[in-house]
DNA sequence: AATGAATGAGCATTCATTCAT
DNA sequence: AATGAATGAATGCTCATTCAT
């Protein structure tokens, strides 16, 4: 719903017809708009962390860390297409009454996302496998580049999600390893 | 405004009295809401181009090129954040009745910076300066690489332009120079 | 409201005013203001058949049931003038977007007038007791005649009803009547 | 453009543009949409008034001042339909601000058109040549007969309009005559 | 637990009109 | 004489939310 009409076209009225339940049944449940909202980021994110995280906790250096940590949010990303959309329009969206981003810092906030993968950057400077990058900018760019990948899926024909995962896995890989002579 | 409050509660009410003026004068220069977007939309893209297609001009190589493709569009986010986050905010939101993104393709849509951007990378990868990797997935991962920094200054408060620029003009080299032994 | 003010001066907001609700209780009954209209109109005649037909079907010669049409279409409108008054606005006023009356041959449209009223006086001929005139054309005229009792009931201060009733059965019997010397 | 779309559908704004001059230019040389709409009932009744009054003279008994009235009315309805249809929707529509039809008794109201013809109607009787009949409720019969011809041919798609003019002569002929024996 | 009816605030847009040029 | 720009009021309608049932 979300993810097919924005979130400016979703309203309590669409949701509801469409899951064929009554308007008031949402604020019934939800103490609002924006409660609804986070529920369901926090919800996709669960599921995200529920099937990445096992397939990263196998893994020791932090160059199969950070290598693993990007198929399987591609992957995912890949399996759950609507869900991602709906999140990037809520995270995009949702705003407080001062017209900050509600969910910059929160649960699903980029912070959230970026803070683990810049460790694993700094572990992987630290072991001598990354080069000497600033950490925060590469973890931003990684998670740019992921989270672009959901957009491009929505609007390019030519998408390829399997050649996008090996390109990308490539691409991060070049741009992080440490180069040895 | 739209940067601010984000495309939802950007409405011609709010406008019209942020600017002093009626709110009818909107309706009545522009068609209607969505013309008065687009006109933004091609708006910052012309200054865009302005400021980055003489920089861009005077380099020969694609290794060059890109760089500088690079370079300016960041000064450039960076000298116009702004715009540049209104213009997120209507490329993200502004749907068709269908709910498909009206400013997918057209001016402004992602295709028309795209298309632009891995013409340089396959002459790049012809003249044998850059890596072998997918011309398309390269172009769209930095067109990512490049919005999410829009994205990043406007949540991040330990963001540093400078060292910004300075760190994805490195990671783009990176991520598509050959390298030779 | 309609009867008083006319069609382009009634206004969700008068009629709610006047009603003691709010604006929004209509368009959450009615799918728009023409569907509101067309309930009106739907209603109005429905009361119109529940009274007139029980007259009507007591009667058996085509003269008889022509007279009683007449006379119990008139008593109803003397009786439910603002009614009356509200579908003539309606009728007259509700177009589509091209232009073109949208009642016209809907339900309350004079096609569906016009065409018993033609049959009963159709009858009539056939049964030898009316003259030979066009059926369409009379029976047009009938509707014109009986309509324009319900404008000159709202504008002509020296109007009676009753005496008006008397006078038109007389017109129309003298009009349609077979003269046998 | 009244004949068209309806007194509700009219605006300045598209009579403008369909005539090719600015909106304001409506304002300048009226004093406001009344009067504009005054002026145009003006007019089509003095292009009335000059095709039927010269007809009507030639004439001396009731009976034929009142056929060549009828005829020569219904000519000038057929030949002028747009007009007669903006003239109707602007009678219709146009009210004062309590809701007053305010061209009830004015120029191109019924009192004007009915008072006349009551005049012919009530020298037929006293000539004997018309039964007798309360001439008010007659006038008032015919002028509805008249006027709804207009309609009938705004939509009426088997309306003939010669049928129609020998057939409500007739009509009336029959409705008005004193049976000799 | 769930809902249908109702609501006030807000929406983009159109209206006839004004006014400086 | 004529107009383009501007306006306040009003339009039909949607919104998230409340509340009695």
């Amino acid at each position: 719903m979300l993810a097919e009409f924005g979130y400016a076209q979703t309203s309590f009225a669409k949701v509801a017809e469409r899951a064929s339940i009554s308007k008031s049944v949402i604020s019934y449940h939800f103490a609002g708009k924006d409660e609804l909202l986070e529920q369901v980021v926090k919800s996709v994110y669960a599921d995200g962390a529920r099937y990445m995280l096992p397939r990263i906790r196998t893994q020791r250096s932090a160059q199969a860390v950070l290598s693993t940590y990007l198929r399987s949010n591609l992957e995912f990303i890949r399996d759950h297409r609507r869900d991602i959309d709906a999140v990037s329009e809520i995270f995009f969206n949702v705003r407080g009454a001062d017209g900050s981003r509600r969910f910059a810092g929160g649960p699903g906030g980029m912070e959230t996302a970026v803070k683990p993968l810049q460790e694993i950057l700094q572990r992987g400077q630290a072991e001598g496998d990354f080069a000497d990058f600033d950490t925060r900018t590469m973890a931003w760019a990684i998670r740019n580049l992921v989270d672009g990948v959901a957009r491009r899926q929505a609007v390019d024909p030519e998408f390829d999600f399997d050649t996008c995962i090996d390109e990308l896995g490539a691409l991060v890989d070049r741009a992080t390893r440490k180069i040895t002579s």
